[in-house]
DNA sequence: GTCTATAACGCGATAGAC
DNA sequence: GTCTATCGCGTTATAGAC
């Protein structure tokens, strides 16, 4: 999608409120203030807060449904196709890890885009969970509870956001590396 | 700490709603009309909005500290310790999903208790960081990045007042042991 | 202990000048 | 594209009747 780089610049700014104080603690003059700018001047640029959200979370989605696309369809095996996910993860959040706050924390507040939103984030979730049945058939994977460790991965890699702006020494790839690492194998020696 | 019956009920209601819309989104006539009374009769029973996220938080983190504190002084291996750590997550999220949230998601509301939640936290993570530590002097935890091994685990524990509601049919022991399972050796077979 | 009424303020959003 | 001014409404919280 095309954005004048003043809605860009909306966006970013409004993220970064969004972060750090959720969706519905951030009013449209803070947003302004930050830009240097009147409230009344965004509406030159957006139609109304619920836009900014819904362009945050929609377009964050929407990039974590093509990434396990290409995840599914690639020809390797069900642990690779884990580690991937993992690095997809890392990569879409150390890009915008104002965003994927947002994502996790304030979609409840979409309004016309929220039957949308959960429909992707259930096609995400399936797609995940077939991977491990399929590891689980091809004694990749042990069979033990299918949904605890979706739920154990998914957790983990829904709150990187929280994480990465703190180790910015921490280059994606080897933080990819490490993260599949303890949540393939665990932490027992 | 005594808690008047109607107090405690303006707790338990606002605490389901915080869940769902994250506490800036709930207002007081949402919390009165879910009690069938009026906003202006919650003000017998509380000084005000901030209070009664105050309470849910910081009564929630003592829970752990404390918690936390008899599991140090416990005379087991660190593994064990982290089972038990674990246990205590499932225990005391499963008896208070909805406060789990607002300690998850609202605590940077908090405004006179914030220092003090926290330092309550840091102390929490500090501690289960050492048992990590520990376990790896011990042999008996891999001796690979500490700090992704402990965000890893937290991440997963943090996020169990999402899944626990929806999984009410599996008993809190079971749960707490096919997580430890999962999380301590890893889903690879 | 709950009510009605209201104070005091902040909110999202719009109109219209420049 | 930004501004000032403002509308209409929702917010927390208080005062005082019952």
């Amino acid at each position: 999608m095309e954005l004048s780089s003043r809605k860009q610049e909306i966006i970013t700014v409004a993220s970064s409120l969004f972060k750090k104080k959720g969706y519905s603690a951030v009013t449209m003059r803070d947003i302004a203030k930050d830009m240097g700018i009147k409230a009344a001047s965004l509406y030159n640029h957006i139609k109304n807060k619920e836009e900014i959200l819904t362009f945050i979370i929609i377009s964050l989605a929407e990039e974590f449904i093509s990434g396990m696309q290409l995840i599914k369809e690639s020809d390797i095996n069900c642990l690779e196709k884990l580690k991937k996910i993992v690095s997809l993860h890392v990569a879409i959040t150390s890009r915008n890890t104002t965003g994927m706050a947002s994502l996790n924390n304030d979609w409840m507040h979409l309004k016309d885009k929220l039957d949308h939103y959960l429909s992707l984030r259930r096609n995400y979730e399936n797609s995940f969970r077939e991977i491990i049945k399929e590891g689980i058939r091809n004694k990749e994977i042990k069979n033990t509870n299918t949904d605890i460790m979706l739920f154990s991965m998914l957790s983990t890699l829904r709150s990187l956001y929280i994480w990465i702006p703190q180790k910015e020494d921490l280059n994606p790839d080897e933080l990819a590396a490490n993260l599949s690492e303890v949540l393939l194998n665990g932490i027992n020696s």
